[in-house]
DNA sequence: CCCTGATTCGC
DNA sequence: GCGAATCAGG
């Protein structure tokens, strides 16, 4: 697609007014956004709304000029963060409460959001919007976010339980959900 | 992860 | 001149 001469009328036109590289592309048809963006800046109107423009000047330059080693980057690896129980079991079929109660630290004192560390366990434990909410505390095996009582809890598998009641064994750790990467 | 505009550079 | 690739932010 060229850029004709009403081609660019629209495209200033709608830069003009406001509308965004893509939108802008999708309705003239036949070009992608990155195309009208270089038009709109061979046009010299690239700032439209720009009140400050306190930039410093972009520094991507060296990846360019660089020969670029690309040496197989290791891995994408979505980052896995502090492990987020989030909402309370306050609807469960029957017990409300968790099998474990959290426990209190050395001091005595409870794990909270400030006090919990790598290797404690972090399931919730009461209502987190009250002040008495803590974690369990108990120590975790390595990169588990819960001790392994609460693991079982909390990463209950598909799998029912057995007529009367127990868990069905499950294997030493934390059942499978060590999925992805 | 979606989107934005900005920039560079091979064509 | 063109625009894909890429970057930097939001």
């Amino acid at each position: 697609m060229a850029w004709t001469e009403d081609r660019v009328a629209t495209l200033s036109k709608l830069w003009a007014e406001g509308l965004s590289a893509s939108q802008i592309a999708k309705q003239l048809g036949g070009v992608t956004r990155n195309a009208v963006i270089g038009k709109v800046h061979r046009l010299g109107l690239s700032g439209r709304a720009k009140p400050s423009r306190p930039k410093p000047a972009k520094t991507q330059t060296t990846a360019r000029a660089t020969p670029k080693p690309k040496p197989a980057k290791a891995q994408p690896a979505t980052r896995r963060s502090a492990a987020k129980p989030k909402a309370q079991p306050s609807s469960l079929p029957v017990s409300t409460e968790p099998p474990l109660e959290a426990k209190p630290l050395k001091d005595g004192s409870y794990a909270t959001i400030l006090t919990l560390t790598d290797h404690m366990c972090k399931f919730p434990i009461g209502d987190p919007s009250a002040d008495e909410f803590r974690f369990c505390g108990r120590k975790t095996d390595p990169d588990e976010p819960y001790c392994t009582p609460h693991s079982m809890v909390a990463y209950q598998p598909s799998r029912r339980r057995n007529s009367s009641g127990k868990m069905i064994s499950i294997g030493p750790a934390p059942t499978s959900r060590k999925r992805l990467r």
